[in-house]
DNA sequence: CATGAATGAGAGTTCATTCAT
DNA sequence: GATGAATGAACTCTCATTCAT
């Protein structure tokens, strides 16, 4: 496949990727794709056969986009307090907005393709954040910001409730004020007195 | 609509409902229901005119069924500590088990059509249990057992808690032990020393 | 069939009659008629084995009962001229009339089942009728009031200008002021000068 | 929609329009049309989306197609009365013909769907031939062939017959002979003696 | 007689997938 | 590579007709 060809493919997936934020996975046809792309039958299948190789895609590149949350200034100069601060509200812009926002399309999808472990790349990103904020909460117990007895548990209970905050966004709704009550909660649970 | 066809109705909604626990909401027809049923076509449509429909009903029956989880014999002689340890090991049952797991259904039948917060039964679960669980605390408190300074906020995060892990067990896929784990660290949180 | 069913047996056709005059004949189904006569699906096979059984009555009762236009009074103290005028009136009423009108379903009727003309009630209707108008013209020149040469050929130009205006009125959609100018010139073309 | 497809279209409507004049309008069906076309259920939507899209093609096509009746040739040599006996001549072969008559089809069609007089090609067509008629009698009576007091009204006196005959011929049937007679009634009565 | 539940054929419509150009 | 016409399977929904009660 040359240059060209992978610029398109890019395009379909950039594309794509705008059907899934809007309509979730199930009830995305191949029809969707192309006339979101605006490009023709038989050249959605030249790149991809079927709308699960899309989806797949999709998260691919999604995943190599979102590597570096933080940059390496940040890393540096603030105390891991802020950073765990920042992590957080980083999570709840994600989990509260509307327009592109994948976690539907995650959730269908994962709900009929059981993918085992090793492959998740949605488990792997869980297991990621949880730990990114043991780290920070440790070094934040170093640095005398957090009291906590058990750093692991907190982080994974942390991203529990993440979870199904972004879940009740996605079916009951939730307010931006009842994620800040959540994080509230979940940060004064650990801050030092 | 005689007795019998009322029967019938009911043959067709516990089909269904199994159905729905087996394929999730989308991707669910009105042909799997039939085949399900092992009736005709027509014959469905005689008592809903749509797979939406059906589901509905399916909701409408299972909040009724599940209205009493504990009995007043529990009630009276268990303590608030125990009455709380009980409900958190249904819940886990609940989101551990892998037949009869309406779950997905749900998530996916939220996803498409969200509904007004009023009406939204899902949601109103939710609520109750979150006010179920911080009376638990607070006569918990009373009694001796807990020590906790927000039960409301305590029970919230309980509850989302829950719902991550709910979701999660269907997409990431999670061990008894991990809910465990998770319990274990809910009821630390406000036990008194 | 007892008095009983013969009078439910009426009933029905009664009601039909109705939906055909309001939906034609093709395009009506035993349901519609079922839920005009709010009976059972049962019931009316119990009568009526089809909708065209059902029309084919409907047509029977409807020629037995428009036998009498004209009562003796009229016939004995009117002018043929006079006859004649009311004549056309009425037809001209039954072309324009909205509500109960056969005419879209006698229509839609003949055009699929050809029927032979001895047996084509809708034909007798139309030849009885020029056999009238001719009548009327004879005694209407004889009384002075009429001059024409041949009879015969005016009686059935006008019925083929009435069965005109009557397509007309279904399809183009005629006012009654055009029907007026329609009946005039033919009158004026029989008139005594 | 390249030449190709529109060849395609065309030859859909080719065979469509067989098909309604086989069968009418009502009760003809997508599958109908797919036959006679002998093409598959899909190739069909990807021209027309309804039965009616195609009669309204079907329509359109031939109102193109029978614009000028009459050659130029005719028009300068012929007399006003001979065109007119043409005119007549004409409108007899076509309310006659079994094969390759719309009018059923016609009239089903504007049954079910009234149509406003501005876009009624059908009353356009009516009128239109009524003006032609009034023309042709005016000149007849410069001509010295014709003796009429009231052309227009004797115009759309005709076009009356004419649809009288028309409907005529697809419910109680009619013969050549009849037409023929009221051809001849018509013609005697503007023929200067 | 009367009911209405049940059946299955058939109409409409959409879409994944293929393939000649 | 790219197009889009073509196919047929699958889905939704309606109705004529039957039949046990």
């Amino acid at each position: 496949m040359g240059e060209k060809s992978l610029q398109k493919r890019n395009y379909i997936v950039e594309k794509a990727k705008e059907v899934f934020q809007e309509k979730g996975y199930l009830g995305v046809t191949m029809k969707d794709i192309i006339e979101a792309c605006e490009i023709s039958r038989g050249g959605l299948y030249l790149y991809f056969d079927s709308v699960e190789t899309v989806f797949k895609e999709v998260l691919r590149m999604e995943s190599e986009e979102t590597d570096d949350v933080f940059g390496p200034d940040i890393l540096e100069t603030a105390s891991s307090a802020e950073i765990l601060g920042l992590f957080l509200q980083e999570q709840k812009k994600e989990l509260l907005k509307k327009k592109g926002n994948l976690s539907r399309a995650v959730f269908e999808y994962s709900f009929k393709n059981k993918v085992p472990p090793k492959e998740n790349t949605y488990r792997k990103k869980f297991d990621m954040a949880v730990r990114v904020i043991e780290k920070l909460i440790v070094q934040g117990i170093e640095e005398g910001d957090f009291c906590c007895e058990d750093p692991r548990g907190t982080a994974r209970n942390m991203m529990y409730v993440i979870e199904g905050l972004r879940i009740s966004s996605q079916t009951i709704g939730i307010t931006e004020e009842t994620v800040n009550r959540e994080i509230r909660y979940l940060v004064r649970g650990i801050l030092a007195e």
